[in-house]
DNA sequence: CTGACTATATTCAACATGCATATAGTAAGA
DNA sequence: TCTTACTATATGCATGTTGAATATAGTCAG
């Protein structure tokens, strides 16, 4: 059989696909912020420094605006070049209201795999 | 601003990326199995028919043997046509092995962004 | 022999992500 | 002033995952 291309379980590939812009959202639902200082704050939902992909962060913050989940304005710092400051918008705090039953279901289904194993593996 | 292309949240879109492979070996481990019987064991782990699309089972089995995580051989049913028998290798084992702990954080992730949503939601 | 069912497989397009790179303003120090 | 480091935003390319549609073919009942 020919071979196909593939990647073995490798830590580079086990991103949360679509959760950076979950927590985005969460952040920007509690606070306005910029792209650069949501790079600390996201540290706290797990994105360290080698989850964490700055081309990612901007491209998925201009993505939500684009979906009018939230909305920019330029601002001056009191150091530093001018920032792009994210607020959510309406739409943007029912879309995460939307995505509460979904991670909930993704937690069932994590924690069903979960005990499976453990429970083969107790044997 | 252009526009660029992106999609809403759409439930088409929640699909737990990558899940689906660590559940066919999590199957496999438990017994052998071929690509359409595993359908109905997959509906255990939420796979139901709007979750699992065919294409990607048999894609993801052929990928699992080039990665040398499941075997195959041709084997007879009972009825019907003959069926590309799966059994998981030492080697498959050792990858769920370590899936674990990366779905252990994914869950602690999960749970971290329902719990802060929820503290801020229930002010 | 025909249609329903079982079973496996592939192609195409859409989308998400990592890595590298580009661009440019600010600030501190030699 | 010049240079370097830092802050800040943005884009291009390659890779990988997925869904939908489609292709192929054997089995079995009537």
């Amino acid at each position: 059989m020919e071979k196909r291309g593939f990647r073995c379980c490798d830590i580079k590939y086990h991103k949360m696909e679509r959760l950076l812009e979950i927590c985005l959202l969460l952040l920007l639902f509690e606070n306005e912020g910029y792209g650069y200082g949501l790079i600390e704050q996201l540290s706290d939902y797990g994105f360290t420094g080698e989850d964490l992909n700055i081309g990612s962060l901007y491209r998925t913050l201009r993505k939500l605006e684009d979906q009018d989940l939230v909305s920019s304005v330029w601002k001056e710092a009191n150091q530093g070049p001018k920032r792009r400051v994210y607020t959510i918008t309406d739409r943007g705090k029912e879309e995460l209201h939307n995505w509460l039953p979904v991670l909930k279901e993704r937690k069932a289904r994590i924690e069903q795999v979960i005990a499976t194993y453990e429970k083969i593996t107790s044997v």
